[in-house]
DNA sequence: TACTGATTAGACTGGACTGTCCAGTTTGAT
DNA sequence: ATCAAACTGGACAGTCCAGTCTAATCAGTA
């Protein structure tokens, strides 16, 4: 038993978590079935059973694992480098990497499906909160800090601003998404547009040359 | 049988799409039951078969009837009277009308209802998204095209400013709500608060008085 | 090869749910 | 008072599902 946990573990686990993520994707919560799961992973649905104790833990575990890579691929755990980029550059390529990276449908289905079941599971809409938007904010709230210290942008409270800044850019992408379907999701160049007008409006209104408005 | 329908057809529907609304918004769609719909409306199974000839068609009349009743209570059917009234204190009062009437538990929850059924009932997704946002927007449109032509905002495209302020100011009420529950809804100052921001930062884009920026 | 733990297929329990049926009761209009 | 329509309560058929159980098989290691 040098092996930790054994291969087969390993495998079976990964078969059971990817299958379990596009049911409880597809059918929600109630509406996917255990044995449509362990159908799906091509496993017997005792092993399923072996290794998740019940379909909440399994639900619970699926949506903690998507949140976390998707927390992950976005990098926002990594400090940004300022040096050398203009607050108008970082600000549109933020914006843009954040909707690539969110507007899929992948975890445009997650969201769906965690608001859905918010009542019913609370933890992880805040989960999702704070690995999502908050994480985001954050993020932008230090960068404008640190425009804001080079004199780039004027602003008393960045963290306000921040969330001002980040529900222009996800706000109509996101809710359109929720309610229109995966259809909806904007294409690269729309998003890019989206971004760089965006953008546009928070620097008329919090940046400090008192440039050109927006042609929008 | 001068009345047309009868007297306790009317009650009995009434008190069915009551205790319905109340049970889907609280379980979801496929969490309720119908059982669970007649003990809350105080009549039989039965009844509520003869009103309703499946759990899905009255999950559909409940939701209708929601949005229906919603988009009415906004009244954004009227038309909007600008004179004598500047873009500032319009949208402001635009803003925080839509906030109170959008930014409730019951809304909330027909929101994330609907949004977790979205793939097995996309039209309901559609309708709230028209009878919503959608009626918002066009509503923002026609008041920045008023303000456009007489010269208090500059824009090129009423529409899309339109989208962007939408969201600028009920982005993060929403998804907050949305993910973190009724207890995230803000209080009525909090709104005020958020909306005169949301304004300043959209007056800053695309007022036409080069004015002072907002102090966020 | 022999052993051990993981896995399998499928039957099974217990409970919940939708939608139907029916025999009898209530209600409201005439 | 009369009558038809609306309603009741509960039983019921059929289906589905979470979770358990069992006996047999398989895979990796020593």
């Amino acid at each position: 038993m040098s092996n930790g946990a054994g291969t087969r573990i390993k495998r079976s686990r990964k078969k059971i978590l990817a299958a379990a993520e596009e049911v409880f994707l597809l059918h929600g919560f109630l509406g996917a079935s255990m044995d449509a799961v362990a159908d799906a992973a091509g496993v017997s649905k005792q092993t399923v059973y072996s290794h998740y104790k019940s379909k909440e833990a399994l639900f619970l575990q699926v949506v903690e694992q998507m949140t976390g890579s998707a927390a992950h691929a976005i990098g926002e755990d990594l400090e940004d480098d300022f040096e050398g980029v203009t607050a108008e550059d970082f600000l549109i390529r933020a914006a843009i990497d954040q909707l690539l990276v969110v507007m899929t449908p992948r975890l445009m289905r997650l969201r769906r499906m965690v608001i859905g079941e918010v009542e019913r599971f609370p933890d992880l809409g805040r989960l999702l909160h704070e690995n999502g938007p908050q994480r985001s904010i954050n993020r932008l709230a230090k960068a404008i800090t640190h425009y804001v210290d080079v004199g780039e942008l004027r602003c008393a409270d960045p963290t306000s601003a921040a969330r001002h800044l980040n529900w222009l850019v996800m706000g109509g992408p996101t809710n359109s998404a929720m309610m229109l379907g995966d259809v909806s999701i904007p294409s690269r160049p729309e998003l890019e547009v989206h971004a760089q007008e965006s953008i546009g409006i928070f620097l008329a209104a919090f940046g400090d040359a008192r440039g050109p408005k927006p042609d929008i």
